[in-house]
DNA sequence: TTTGTGAATTAGACTAGGCTAATTTGCTGT
DNA sequence: ACAGCAAATTAGCCTAGTCTAATTCACAAA
């Protein structure tokens, strides 16, 4: 009888796949609206129908909040997960490079697999290690333990006006190939540089660094690197 | 036409259960002869059937050899598997103990979880960065990365003679209340000491660390402390 | 207002891995 | 030689998570 009382529930740890959805759904939502079945079926590489039965679970665990034929959203407690995981992730990028050697390309598939199977203890024994990161080495935000995260408004090299100069604070991207070229280009964040030019039609932005080097950059990467105005000397 | 050509198959990964089977037999049998189903159960905690059923699949694929109602023996290629397993577990364990501040009491939950989601690539690089440790926290063996891994003959302390002078090798446990005790008695790997006396009927055996203090070291800890004979100074 | 279309969902099946209950087997003691 | 017992296996069921095929829904265009 006195068992029968517990009302907030010992809720059982998340399964690798469900941490895996709220990731998605946080990714996917983090402009506002709402997820769709498709985006999130392609962002996991698994087919639609397999979203529709997992968002009908996730919603009744209360962690998202379901409109049949619309999307889903994530309730407080589903956003709190997912930062967490995004946490974890984040660290271990960081640490993988900080402390192991990894280059920047690789750390994503490892973490992927790892942020499932850390405990928070060595979370934050790694964080601690690193003396408490604020960004991972994309310079992507790091959550804090508590689930808080900085939100920037950063535009992409893409949709620079040309004669701006900017600081390059993050690289959206996790493809190896991708990441290691960006790096031999010396664009990595924390770098600043100034719009020169860029070619009509979807053509490439070509920008000077600092050390007075041109580099001329693609469309498709231009849309990875995600910067801020600098009023920068 | 072409692609039936392919012997050796792209043999699927593990998955963490079936890795966890093959350590399970893998120490089982480390004396010789068979695992039984009932053992296996027991040390991973699932019922028999569970162990028959996984038993019967796992000699399908060619991991253990399984005679029925007798038991089970890894086959070479599932020592090999099982000897990967034991080398991520062990690096992992000297990793957290030796650059993130772990108590070698907590290493093992820990390890036990990351052991299924770290890389080759990553082992490696811990194993590096440790230097190649061959033993971990609890002076276990650790396998190379080719698979070899040093066979001792240790004896317990329980029967160990009165009046012999030993060196504390390895501890055989994972149990953090039980190593963490041991620790502050500094019974852990690596010191000398000399048996004083043994008290009738599974009592306890008393010893003399290199200091000059003495332990009194109850039977199931004394069958946990694995040692060697030593003609120490 | 109706219709077409693409997205979402439901229906139904499959695999891995677990469980309990029932059955079979091998060994031991008489 | 055989009865009885304990261990192992088989039978049958369950959940999580995936899939394909069939169906339903929302919305835009006529």
């Amino acid at each position: 009888m006195s068992a029968s009382v517990r009302s907030p529930q010992p809720s059982p740890p998340l399964t690798r796949s469900v941490e895996d959805y709220l990731k998605s759904v946080f990714h996917l939502t983090s402009q506002g609206g709402f997820a769709t079945t498709s985006d999130i079926a392609e962002m996991l590489d698994v087919a639609p129908p397999s979203v529709s039965g997992m968002m009908k679970r996730l919603s009744e665990t209360g962690l998202i909040e379901h409109v049949p034929y619309r999307g889903v959203q994530l309730t407080s407690q589903g956003r709190r997960a997912a930062l967490q995981m995004i946490r974890r992730h984040r660290i271990l990028e960081s640490y993988l490079t900080g402390k192991l050697g990894y280059d920047w390309g690789d750390v994503h598939v490892e973490a992927e697999r790892l942020e499932h199977a850390v405990s928070e203890k060595l979370i934050e024994r790694m964080a601690d290690a690193l003396g408490e990161p604020r960004y991972d080495p994309h310079g992507a935000p790091i959550p804090t333990a508590a689930g808080e995260i900085e939100e920037a408004e950063l535009a992409t090299l893409a949709e620079a006006a040309v004669g701006t100069t900017l600081l390059l604070e993050e690289v959206g991207d996790e493809n190896p190939a991708r990441l290691h070229y960006l790096a031999e280009q010396g664009l990595t964040p924390g770098v600043r540089l100034t719009v020169i030019d860029r070619q009509p039609f979807n053509g490439p932005t070509i920008v000077r660094l600092h050390d007075g080097t041109t580099r001329v950059v693609g469309q498709e990467l231009a849309l990875l690197l995600l910067c801020r105005p600098s009023d920068g000397e």
